[in-house]
DNA sequence: AACTATTTATAAG
DNA sequence: TCTTATAAATAGT
C-alpha cells in the first residue's frame, strides 16, 4: 500500500489549467490567497492596496484598503496626463480610453508585461521590479 | 558555534512593522510576491486581475491584465448603482463619492473589512470568502 | 542584494 | 469541501 496519503503540493506548469474543475478550485484558492497577502501588506507596511479579480465567468471579486474605489481613483488620477481636456460623457470609459489600454501599466509596471512564464531563469529571477 | 547559518523565516506578528528599514524590505518583497501571484492567477485560470499598491510614501505600483485601467473600469462600471444621475465634473472623484467610500467594497468583499488580525480563529479560518 | 531555515500556500487526493 | 505532502514565499542574517 501507499505509505503516503497524498503526494502533497506538486509543481505545476504555468499555463492555463485544462480541467475546468481543477481550474475553478485553483482560482478560488489563489484568489483567496492574494487577498490575504494584500491585507497583510496593508497591515505590516501601512500600504494602500486595491485588488480586483474577474473570474473567467465575469464575476468580480475585490479587496481594498481603504477601499477599491479609493485606491483605483488615486491611481488613475495620479497617472492622468497633465492638462488634458476634460471632455467626458461617460467618466470612467473616458478615462480609460484617454490614456490608452496599456500605457499607464507600462509606466508603473515591471518590464515583464504579461506572459505565461512560470519560472524565470536565474538572471531573470527577480520579477516585478517596479 | 551555531550550526545553522540563519534561523530561517520566522513567524511575525501581524501588525505594522516598527523598524522602518525592515518595513521597507518587507514591503518590497511582499509587493513583488503579490504581483507574481496575480500574474499566475491570470495565466492559470484566465482571470482578469488588477492590483494597485501605494507605498506609505505614496509611490504607486501596479499589475494588471489586460491592464489596471481596464480592470478598474470594468469593476467600477459594474458596481455603479443603476439609473443614477450622471452629474460629474470630475469624473473619477464623482464616481468615488457617488458610491461612498466602503460601500462597493462591502458588496463584493468578504465580511472581514480590513483589520489587523493575522491569524483567524478556527471558525474564522477561511478568510476572504467572496 | 543573496542566502537559508522556516513558515505559508497550495496541488493532489 | 478537508487533509497532507510538498512547493513556494519570506524573515532574519
Amino acid at each position: 500500500m501507499e505509505s503516503k496519503k497524498t503526494r502533497g503540493k506538486q509543481k505545476i506548469e504555468m499555463k492555463k489549467i485544462d480541467k475546468e474543475v481543477d481550474r475553478l478550485v485553483t482560482f478560488s484558492k489563489r484568489r483567496s490567497g492574494i487577498n490575504k497577502k494584500a491585507s497583510e501588506l496593508v497591515t505590516l507596511c501601512g500600504a494602500e492596496v486595491g485588488v480586483v479579480v474577474f473570474s473567467p465567468a465575469g464575476k468580480p471579486f475585490s479587496f481594498g484598503h481603504p477601499s477599491v474605489e479609493y485606491v483605483a481613483n488615486r491611481f488613475l488620477k495620479q497617472n492622468r496626463p497633465q492638462s488634458q481636456e476634460d471632455s467626458s460623457t461617460h467618466p470612467l470609459e473616458a478615462q480609460y480610453w484617454r490614456v490608452g489600454i496599456n500605457e499607464l501599466n507600462a509606466s508603473t509596471n515591471n518590464a515583464m508585461s504579461f506572459s505565461g512564464n512560470s519560472r524565470l531563469r536565474k538572471s531573470e529571477k527577480r520579477h516585478f521590479r517596479n
